[in-house]
DNA sequence: GCTTTTTTTGGAATCGATACCAAATTAATT
DNA sequence: AATTAATTTGGTATCGATTCCAAAAAAAGC
């Protein structure tokens, strides 16, 4: 494997000359710059990450962390993120803290190990809460998703209360009346769609009737059936994430219950199942990939320029209002 | 931010003593690796991973070099890699290819850069046949989902021909006959799948019926609505992947029909919403979690013994037959 | 008790790049 | 043409760990 050093004997340089080309290639003259370019060529020299990161005391490397990948909204954050990190040549290194937040500081911990230049975070709760306390770290942070108010970090959110305040009205409009949600307790996203719901609710001199979820598939089927078991059942659902509106439309389906007619459901998250002219399931959409984009594009301003404010970003979801919540006219 | 140097200093002892406190600790006499234990302890420190890194020429870094994240097999797959890497204390970066060999290349090479101990990719047909061309590369590799075969790389795989095989003699079984196969190109798995598929036809003395198509909804839904608008539509569908299925279940409902009743539907991917008791979709199940796991295992193997001889890990997938291929019982 | 062997510790070189400062070269000014 | 200013280039220290080799200490052997 060919050093600098090599490079510059074959060149007939210093081996500060040929940092130099690689890094500000116009302040070293055109002749010299050409042999150094050639030798480079000819020995197929390529820089040593290590030594140059020990040198600078900083890699180019970025991290993602999320509480699962394995949920889409992240899936496709993540992706997104990754697109712009190479464009930038930046690597990006992936985190799943499962709503630890233990596993958050451990994984946070190994990135101020690697120098990352930046990260890309979905906190837990925790997390939040201790940012809030002063806690900082040796990296800029970018929060996605999920944030308090008043803290000064970037951050890229959806407006989460609005959205779900305009889903729950869309059900008011159509007539349902005991809306039931399902909101995915331990983080800042479910909390705030809560809060919509809760607001249209009350506006309408309605009791909100939420409960309070683990954010995975079987938390809200369990939950759901329950709902759909009780005394007074529900006549429409509201999921505040795709993973619970997974849940939420087994346990109708294993009910033998059938949207709009039985019940109303609607969530978020416009997963590609929700489509099916079958189901056809009323959503908010998240610009999921738009939301990682420029999470990453903030991230990459700020490494430019360390010192700016620090931004928010509010993006608007997509209320897509289909069969699920079209509900039959009834006589009581 | 200590380095070594300090807790030496802090320790009373050399650099080296603590570096063999760190890498070695019982080559170290109980009182003197104490103090330096302590020392470590109180500075907090943390060693320097670039300048490990840059002595030892290699880094704790493995890759995972994929097609596309968001394809919910590969994002299981990368959930399980992740969490071996870490148990292990290796970090992952992340490639998606887009199926893409020049982006594929770009990606080793930059694994090549950063030294990373080794690679998990799911390789593009390009990929593959280079690297059984003797094409070689300074880190070890664990193939998954996709291999050709008499190449000596460490692999794992599902046994993809013999699983369409037994999804292809189910919907024989059941009554179908013009069963059209919507194949993904570009990967050895969807020749593998299509293989299966066509040998079990040829058995019953039919004529498969494939069509080649890249690995997205999309053009799994244009292929199988131009199947459903022919002369000659057949009577059920099969999917070679979970993004293909999607794109064959819109079809068909799109096209105003019903499983089992109008056509039959199988496919592979045991996704949540392919259980839905209103889709009840017929599935060959993988088993992707432990594909991963298994890849990552077989890396960290090769990493602890690089002379073992290469494995092949073969496994095996599960036929969950459901009611999209109960076929009603017809008089023609 | 003294020599030999084994174990434990330390000194200094090394990995490969970058950054600072000084030297050399070129350009500008009078 | 001589002096000064600006630009280009090179020498060397440095980042922080590991590794080799030698020195010191402890254990073993006679």
């Amino acid at each position: 494997m060919a050093s600098i050093k090599d490079v510059a004997q074959q060149a007939g340089v210093s081996t500060t000359t040929v940092s130099r080309v690689l890094s500000s290639p116009d302040t070293v003259r055109a002749p010299l710059r050409l042999r150094v370019e050639q030798a480079i060529a000819a020995l197929a020299y390529r820089p040593n990450l290590a030594a140059r990161r020990l040198r600078q005391q900083r890699s180019s490397i970025i991290g993602l962390i999320v509480s699962d990948m394995r949920s889409p909204f992240f899936t496709d954050l993540g992706r997104a993120v990754e697109d712009v990190a190479y464009q930038h040549g930046l690597r990006l290194i992936l985190c799943n803290t499962d709503e630890d937040p233990d596993k958050e500081r451990a994984y946070l911990e190994l990135m101020v190990d690697e120098q990352v230049s930046g990260v890309i975070i979905s906190p837990t709760l925790e997390g939040l809460r201790s940012l809030k306390q002063g806690q900082s770290w040796p990296f800029p942070m970018v929060l996605v998703d999920r944030a308090l108010p008043d803290t000064s970090t970037d951050r890229v959110l959806l407006d989460n209360t609005a959205a779900a305040r305009r889903l729950t009205e869309h059900l008011l409009d159509a007539g349902y009346r005991r809306i039931a949600a399902l909101a995915g307790a331990r983080s800042t996203t479910g909390q705030d769609r809560q809060a919509g719901y809760a607001e249209a609710m009350r506006a309408r001199g309605l009791a909100p009737l939420q409960t309070w979820v683990a954010p995975t598939v079987g938390a809200g089927f369990a939950a759901a059936a329950t709902l759909l078991n009780s005394a007074e059942p529900p006549d429409a659902l509201l999921a505040t994430n795709g993973l619970l509106l997974m849940g939420t439309l087994q346990a109708i389906q294993a009910a033998g219950l059938r949207s709009p007619h039985d019940i109303g459901l609607a969530g978020f998250d416009n997963n590609d199942w929700t489509a099916l002219p079958t189901l056809d399931i009323t959503v908010i959409a998240q610009p999921t990939y738009d939301i990682g984009r420029t999470a990453a594009e903030l991230l990459m301003q700020r490494l430019a320029e360390p010192t700016r404010p620090a931004r928010a970003v509010v993006l608007e979801g997509v209320l897509l209002a289909r069969g699920s919540t079209c509900r039959p006219v009834l006589v009581r």
